[in-house]
DNA sequence: AATGAATGAGGGTTCATTCAT
DNA sequence: AATGAATGAACCCTCATTCAT
């Protein structure tokens, strides 16, 4: 939460050049052009660039974190291992998406950057930062995901869980490009709740798909 | 195709460290410090940095377009409209992917790199390059997999078509973090080829899902 | 003497930070944090960092200068044109330094860096202000030096005297490091009382050394 | 050694300007505009501005340390355990400095703002890089100048040292300063060969001076 | 064909200072 | 009397590129 008027246009034209371009793309300088203010009023009021996308990853996974967390809590609360299907776990992920998406237009293409982020070794620091800030309060989830695969067998389940983050974070990362192409192609925009929407099923029967024997004589 | 052996050992330099790094994060100092040339190398060569990716998409995308191209005439020669099973078009992919894979192992990232490039608007000129470039040879292939999901709306199939491309991307352009990942918490490293054949199952389950009714009304 | 409470902690901070790393190395934000006040408070109760650094040298070398100026009287008072032993004039400029030691642990250090910046210079006006505030005080030992080594050449009497400043001020302006050195070495510390005491044979005598025809054909 | 034309006119600048100013208060900017060249020459002759510090000392210390070592063994061959005078001692390290200062006027200033540099912790990454460069080389004649003064306690010898070691790097690190007094006062200016030769008595006997007993009772 | 040298543009950061309150 | 916010200038460094040879 930025304290004065000029933190805030900071973070405001931060969080739209990095949504737009990316966090290593984006300068200072355009960031501080963006908002009028002096090239050093960063530096003053998050010590560092790297400072700056700490804060701006605080405003974007911590609410989403949060309500993720509590809405694990509050469906499991009461029920003893009761399984939870698939799609209902998904559509919780979803909920939580829109949840960010309501305050900020910008913020699932931010989200998803920072996703990103947290996978990508380009940054370390900040790797070891989003890691150590959301890890815990994302596991609860991940657990509940695992407990209904069950069957599968860790590894299984550990790829298949990435190649689904894979396709939220490239599908959102990418939603002005992908939007564009969309409009080109078909004269009609996609709202990105829809968007989401249409990942539910999708993302869930890729789950759920029966494991082929993983063998290299037939390809 | 490199001429010179100075040019081949930029070539090849570049390709390992683009593959580990990604194409900005790249330095011409890097490149030629590894591949022990001169600094103005690569711009003599070349002409650009720009230049230099171009070549070395031509060399990963131009093999790997070429082969698809030709598995879908083979399949498609003398059969009338026979529908193909959503399974094997995707192993027909995979296959073209391993295909390129022989003859060099850092193959699969530096592809799915340029194809994150193909897609990201961040490099203007790149992307309508590659678009230019591949087209042609892919659309056989998008053809044949529409076909077989005929009954979902158009916007509905390229939507699930870039949740696919998500999953494959991102999971092969990372896939050298996500292997340490695997290695730390289970202790074991999966084949490049073992990762390709767990997504067969899993896209072509996607791909296959029934749609959902897609209204807001439920979240 | 500072005014406010404020100020007081201001002056306290620099006089450790100055004293430790020297007046340029030590920045407004080190000293208002260790001060644990507002960044601009310097500036509104000293005008400038150089205010600051006038003021501290105001506490420092005000006293010693006064002290040594006192001594200086009281020795010569009722005496006509008697000679005093150089041991004891040099005794006498120890016996100052150790009086602004007593009240204040810092002193010495911050002391000989006032001394060096009197002579350096990079801080013109730093050094002009130093000149005309303490000169005329300093004379009175000055005069009473010269007239000891009489029959010495007065450029000789002049080089002599800063081959000797700078024996103390290099001195005990690397005191801290020094005495590290020497802890590491001999695994033992001296106090500074002691080190100022080692100092005044050596000096003594070198000021009595027999001037060597300075002729250049020797060398 | 500088290779080309620009590395060369960017060491001689920032010879002058390190001399005059100090290193930390030399800018590259500064010394790219007297050497009049492009800024970020001197990062891609010298890497970085410590490399270019790196390279200045090696300049001026190398020769030096090279020469008193030589001097050192040259008058040690042969003879055995004879003990040398002090003043000879003296004579030599002089001489060296002097054959230092042939070559180049701006010598002796570089020479002792890089002694100043060896001692003091400011930056401590220099101190190392001189400590480890020149140590062993000047080993040889602290040895003999120990071996001179045994009757003296260990750090009565290393204190004397370094009093001695302070004259001479204030008074030539400061030279321009205090030529320019004697100047305004005697209307006369010493050679600095001249000033070196004063040296050489004063600082023998100051060497040689009778230990006081070191007690604090007296002051 | 190839290279060492050099460059202009732009990168993030730090500094003492000032202003409005 | 005192301060949080803000600033302009300057810091060192890195980049892809170009030039002369």
């Amino acid at each position: 939460m930025p304290q004065s008027k000029t933190a805030l246009r900071i973070q405001q034209a931060a969080e739209t050049l990095f949504a737009e371009q990316g966090f290593a793309e984006t300068t200072m300088r355009q960031i501080t052009t963006e908002a009028d203010v002096n090239l050093a009023a960063v530096n003053y009021h998050f010590g560092s660039k790297q400072g700056l996308i700490q804060a701006v990853s605080e405003t974007y996974l911590g609410p989403f974190a949060e309500y993720l967390q509590d809405a694990v809590h509050a469906r499991t609360a009461g029920t003893s291992n009761e399984t939870i299907e698939i799609e209902e776990l998904i559509e919780m992920l979803v909920r939580a998406m829109l949840y960010v998406h309501q305050d900020n237009t910008r913020a699932l293409p931010m989200f998803t950057r920072l996703l990103e982020l947290a996978y990508l070794g380009s940054q370390e620091d900040l790797r070891l930062f989003l890691a150590r800030r959301f890890k815990t309060k994302l596991e609860g989830f991940i657990d509940l995901l695992r407990k209904d695969t069950a069957p599968m067998p860790d590894e299984e389940f550990f790829w298949r869980l990435h190649f689904m983050m894979g396709a939220m974070i490239f599908t959102l990362s990418n939603y002005h490009t992908l939007r564009g192409i969309e409009k080109e192609t078909y004269n009609q925009e996609a709202a990105i709740e829809q968007t989401l929407h249409r990942m539910i099923p999708v993302l869930a029967a890729g789950f759920q798909a029966r494991a082929e024997n993983t063998q290299f004589c037939r390809l």
